[in-house]
RNA sequence: GCCCAUGUAGCUCAGUCGGUAGAGCGCGUCCUUGGUAAGGACGAGGUCGGCGGUUCAAAUCCGCUCGUGGGCUCCA
């Protein structure tokens, strides 16, 4: 067992409190476990009377109790039987026999008893209550007895705790201070996207605001693409049930696609023979009647579209590209603002090459993403080599196949010179996978870019090129696609830059803030001025004072202003204040001013004051 | 999908014991014409998410439903 830190022994100690506090207040609870965390810790409980704000706080208020009592913690070590006993005695049969069961033979079993209380643990924790002097209990939370919706739903209390007060204030504030920067509240303010009732769950609306960002983002893709021999192809949003037959994601994904479309005629036909509902689903299954689908992915229709012609050796390889917008019926309670979705965007790409093309091909796509990501100063990021379980038969392709993808991207990863880990079990059905993995606000973790090895949909669509020996051979694909999809980055993007984005993304890159009426007439002539060099700009025409227009202005979260008053214009020059370039802050010619924004756009520079980023609470 | 919480103006929120709805910001009009983060006055905006029930009376209590938040499970 590993050894905890001095505050995972603070955190473990104040579940043990939490537990402590639960059966004095509700003797009849049964106990699961109660772990620390990354941030806090956790309890699992299966209570009758479910825990809600009130209960909270009285079991709060109870542990503070037990805290002043200042219990000592006292370890036990016991034998099995001794173990069993203990259990038995406290009424915990239910899951803490299970728990005692997971100890492998051998190993040292032990309780640590503090109170009246005690649990099987291995420890560590502190030798006094009173040393947990810093705890608040966060929230509730549903969760399944061994992470297995097929067991009963037990009730999780959250808290967090720290070695003194002051850092647990700090740590509040911290995640207060990471809601202002949630994509969901800015992206609302900033008037960026907007997800609708009466359009539906999941489905994003991007405003005039959001469409600039992604239009920028999407034209930097696209120059990327076309210097590393991409083409660029479109589909559309539906296809046949027997596409994705094909491709094997009709039926066995069924649950996370919308249901299939099916001609009106055809349903007619059916209902008037009396077909049930679970009739028609076996005829939709058999292939029976076709209908179509909205579209899950992009790789069947560029697969389609690659052997729609022949290929020689020598077109290897083929890269197709798509802004693929695909349709998933995600869970509800998976929903997320822009981070999860049931409609999105891919920026998409799918390569047909030969197996010797493998490395250099993966090495290319990796290198796309961390162009992206360097470009944006998102260094925070974990790379991931996902590679199949050893003995799982939930993957298809020959074993051999595998082991030269799995080698392909151990080795191109190491090219990225960054740290990364294997994950076991993470690939796809299909084929291992390099995914680039960052933190949101509040410490969630969510997949943006991703480069895959594919060895089965080539097989599935038989798929072939003429070789030098004139014979028929498979080619390999890799899927990638760097952002992963435009909604979920951009929804990272925001949080990222706190909304101060780049100036080459700021959807409103120059604000003009005349003095007084008589000058919107000169704001209007530098207006085009800046419209003729594409910068995106506008004039505050309102009446208010200046104090206010800046004001404005910051909180509009505008690169750069410019405020003009009679000196200015008399002098025939501007007031700059700017966020992105500070070095620009003082009175310069006009032309000036706009050669230098025109260079940084065009550079696509990262803000010169990097806007304070706060690492997320975790 | 499941657990808990939650839904009042465009936004953030108040609304006591059930008695026909309030603030700030924003928006509009007018006044103000200014010097680097909030000038002033007036005004418009709400079937209190939806449906049903209890009641003389429901934003308020109950049921269902839809949405949202935090988790869990899931994520080809």
């Amino acid at each position: 067992m590993k050894e905890m830190t001095p505050l995972e022994e603070i955190r473990h100690s104040a579940a043990h409190v939490l537990a402590t506090a639960v059966l004095r207040l509700y003797p009849d609870v049964k106990l699961d476990i109660g772990p620390p965390t990354s941030s806090g810790f956790y309890y699992d409980f299966d209570s009758e009377i479910p825990f809600t704000p009130e209960v909270v706080e009285a079991i709060e208020a109870e542990m503070k109790k037990v805290i002043k009592e200042n219990q000592r913690f006292e370890k036990i070590e016991v034998s099995r039987d001794e173990a069993i006993e203990m259990i038995k005695e406290m009424g915990q049969e239910t899951y803490k026999l299970g728990r005692l069961d997971d100890i492998p033979e051998g190993e040292a079993i032990s309780f640590y008893r503090n109170g009246e209380f005690s649990d099987l643990c291995a420890g560590t924790h502190v030798n006094y209550t009173k040393k947990i002097k810093a705890f608040k209990l966060l929230n509730v939370a549903g969760s399944y007895h061994r992470g297995d919706s097929a067991n009963k739903q037990l009730q999780r209390i959250y808290g967090t705790a720290f070695a003194s007060k002051d850092e647990l204030k700090e740590h509040l504030h911290r995640i207060e201070e990471a809601k202002k920067r949630d994509h969901r509240t800015l992206g609302r303010e900033m008037g960026l996207f907007h997800i609708d009732d009466m359009v539906g769950q999941g489905l994003v609306l991007w405003k005039p605001n959001g469409a600039i960002i992604r239009q920028e983002l999407e034209g930097f893709i696209s120059s990327e693409l076309s210097k590393q021999g991409y083409s660029q192809v479109y589909t559309p949003h539906v296809g046949k049930l027997e596409l994705y037959r094909t491709s094997g994601h009709f039926p066995y994904y069924q649950d996370s696609q919308y249901p299939p479309i099916i001609h009106r005629d055809c349903l007619t036909e059916l209902a008037e023979e009396g077909c049930s509902c679970s009739e028609l689903s076996n005829k939709l299954e058999e292939g029976e009647i076709d209908g179509y689908l909205l579209k899950p992915m992009n790789c069947p229709m560029h697969i389609r579209i690659f052997r729609s012609e022949q290929h020689s050796y020598r077109d290897l390889p083929i890269r197709l590209a798509e802004f693929g917008t695909v349709y998933r019926w995600e869970q509800s309670g998976e929903l997320n603002g822009m981070t999860r979705v049931r409609g999105f965007t891919q920026d998409d790409a799918h390569l047909f090459i030969r197996e010797d093309q493998l490395q250099d091909e993966i090495q290319g796509c990796l290198g796309l993403v961390k162009t992206v990501f360097s470009l944006l100063g998102m260094n925070d990021y974990r790379v991931r080599v996902s590679l199949r379980a050893p003995e799982s038969d939930k993957y298809v392709g020959e074993a051999e196949a595998w082991d030269k993808a799995e080698d392909a991207l151990r080795e191109a990863v190491k090219t990225l010179g960054v740290e990364f880990e294997e994950e076991l079990g993470e690939a796809a059905f299909y084929g291992p996978k390099i995914d680039f993995v960052v933190k949101d606000v509040i410490g969630r973790e969510w997949q943006l870019g991703t480069v895959q090895v594919d060895y089965n949909l080539p097989e599935r669509f038989d798929l072939t090129y003429v070789g030098a020996d004139n014979q028929d051979h498979r080619p390999v694909m890799i899927h990638r696609a760097p952002f992963g999809s435009m909604e979920r980055f951009c929804g990272v993007l925001i949080e990222h830059f706190a909304g101060n984005f780049p100036t080459w993304l700021a959807p409103e890159q120059v604000r003009l803030l005349p003095m007084n009426d008589d000058l919107i007439d000169h704001a209007e002539s530098l207006l085009i001025q800046l419209k003729e060099k594409k910068v995106r700009a506008s004039i505050d025409r309102h009446s208010g004072k200046l104090g206010a227009k800046i004001r404005k202005a910051e909180t509009d979260k505008i690169p750069h202003m410019i405020i003009l008053g009679k000196r200015e214009v008399e002098e025939g020059k501007v007031s700059i204040r700017s966020r992105n370039m500070p070095d620009l802050d003082g009175t310069c010619p006009f032309e000036d001013f706009l050669l230098a924004v025109s260079k940084e756009i065009e550079s696509k520079s990262l803000p010169a004051k990097r806007p304070s980023v706060e690492k997320s609470p975790s």
